[in-house]
DNA sequence: CCTCCACAGGAAGCGCAGGAGT
DNA sequence: ACTCCTGCGCTTCCTGTGGAGG
């Protein structure tokens, strides 16, 4: 064996990177500017400063697509108040609580006790007993508490959520609650009960998306912080920017890019990240996308889309033999009839034919298939049907995901 | 031109899980 | 805890459509 070698020290020491910070471009890292949000950030804090003279500041409802920095504004704001207020020793306080975990009325109250007694324990608690329990404490502190509700969709009771709470001012002899709802969902507030959307919106403020112009100036920034100096091209930031312009105007992604495009030169141990590094990463991105969107597929599903895989790397390689060159498309008939012979095989019940046709338009809403209408030179009126990507990819995703269930 | 083929996609209805109402 | 209702995934049945072939 001679003299041992920790398999990590060769690693680390003969490891290369274009980072510096790998983590100011991780999803989680929050940066303490942002660009193109002084408005918002300028406007939301004159809401909240209603509260330093301890008066109940307005309810706010922020919205916009995912990426455009409103958890981050908000977060951001919320923290710098609740440092001034303790350095002044102001009674307020705030809580950040994100819906997906805590999703009805008595998970959020059950969180805002938490904070307000942290020593105690609540559970098995009425809810009831929780609210009650919340007043108290807000009553006794006399302080002006700040609800951060974000994603707030994904409250079930929303409509009890918010009655109880904004009733609670009422109540209250000291002291004010206050909430600031966050949504991704535009359409999401005019499905709202008018009298919760009344007292949920007294403010609102929408995030619009970035273009492309922005979003180069938010990568910049970001990659003076995360990547060595000259370790990355402009023009690879310029392009990632771009992408992302183009598909969502979502930050985040962008961002995403950046990391992705920084580990595969890592990897290949080059010394700067490049235009090739931030096209592979895009299209890693999208190929991850696409293997989760079948993941989530219904078994059925699955089969169909693995019967056309196969199909389509059938008809190639008769194509080889044949010399065809144009690429041939599927017949409707013909995939349903072998997607119904390999559901048997795997002693399953195939789906009727009508609804195997609306398994073939979802695909086909999902991009994972494309269709068109079949023209001179085909019998009858029939779908021809192509895989969107590689056949062989797809079928080797799909395989795996059998091979797991 | 008519008929047949090979489907597309609408309408109705069925069984079931899960949420609302009491 | 109970029923009632509703939405969803699906089947069955049906009419419509566009080209091939006689």
């Amino acid at each position: 064996m001679g003299e041992t070698t920790n398999i990590f020290e060769t690693h680390f020491a003969n490891q290369q990177t274009v980072f510096l910070d790998r983590n100011a471009i991780s999803p989680h890292f929050m940066p303490n500017k942002f660009p193109f949000r002084e408005k918002q950030i300028h406007e939301i804090s004159q809401i909240f400063s209603t509260n330093l003279n301890q008066k109940k500041s307005d309810n706010l409802f922020l919205y916009g697509k995912t990426g455009t920095g409103k958890t981050s504004v908000t977060r951001l704001v919320l923290r710098q108040l609740l440092e001034f207020a303790g350095k002044q020793n102001l009674p307020i306080n705030g809580t950040y609580i994100n819906c997906r975990n805590h999703n009805s009325k008595y998970r959020v109250l059950s969180k805002v006790v938490k904070e307000l007694f942290p020593e105690e324990n609540f559970l098995g608690y009425s809810a009831a007993f929780i609210y009650d329990k919340v007043m108290d404490g807000v009553n006794k502190k006399k302080t002006n508490y700040l609800i951060v509700l974000d994603e707030i969709d994904k409250v079930k009771d929303l409509d009890d959520l918010v009655y109880a709470l904004t009733r609670s001012n009422d109540e209250l002899e000291n002291g004010s609650v206050s909430v600031v709802g966050i949504s991704n969902n535009v359409f999401f507030k005019e499905r709202l009960d008018p009298r919760t959307k009344s007292s949920l919106c007294q403010h609102e403020m929408i995030f619009p998306p970035y273009n492309a112009e922005e979003l180069n100036k938010i990568l910049d920034e970001r990659a003076e912080l995360a990547f060595k100096p000259k370790a990355i091209e402009e023009s690879a930031i310029n392009l990632a920017a771009a992408f992302a312009a183009k598909e969502s105007g979502d930050a985040r992604t962008a961002v995403m890019l950046l990391l992705k495009a920084g580990e595969l030169a890592d990897k290949k141990q080059e010394t700067s990240v490049q235009d090739v590094h931030v096209q592979k990463a895009k299209k890693k991105v999208e190929e991850e996308l696409i293997l989760n969107m079948i993941a989530t597929l219904p078994k059925h599903q699955q089969l169909l889309l693995h019967t056309i895989a196969s199909l389509s790397m059938h008809k190639k390689s008769q194509q080889r033999i044949t010399g065809t060159i144009e690429e041939l498309p599927l017949f409707s008939g013909e995939i349903y009839e072998e997607y119904a012979k390999n559901a048997r095989n795997v002693k399953e019940q195939p789906v009727s034919a009508r609804w195997y046709r609306e398994y073939i338009s979802e695909l086909e809403m999902f991009g994972l298939i494309l269709t068109a209408a079949s023209g001179h030179g085909i019998r009858g009126n029939t779908r021809l049907i192509r895989l969107s990507f590689d056949a062989k990819k797809i079928k080797e995703a799909l395989e795996k995901q059998f091979e797991n269930a």
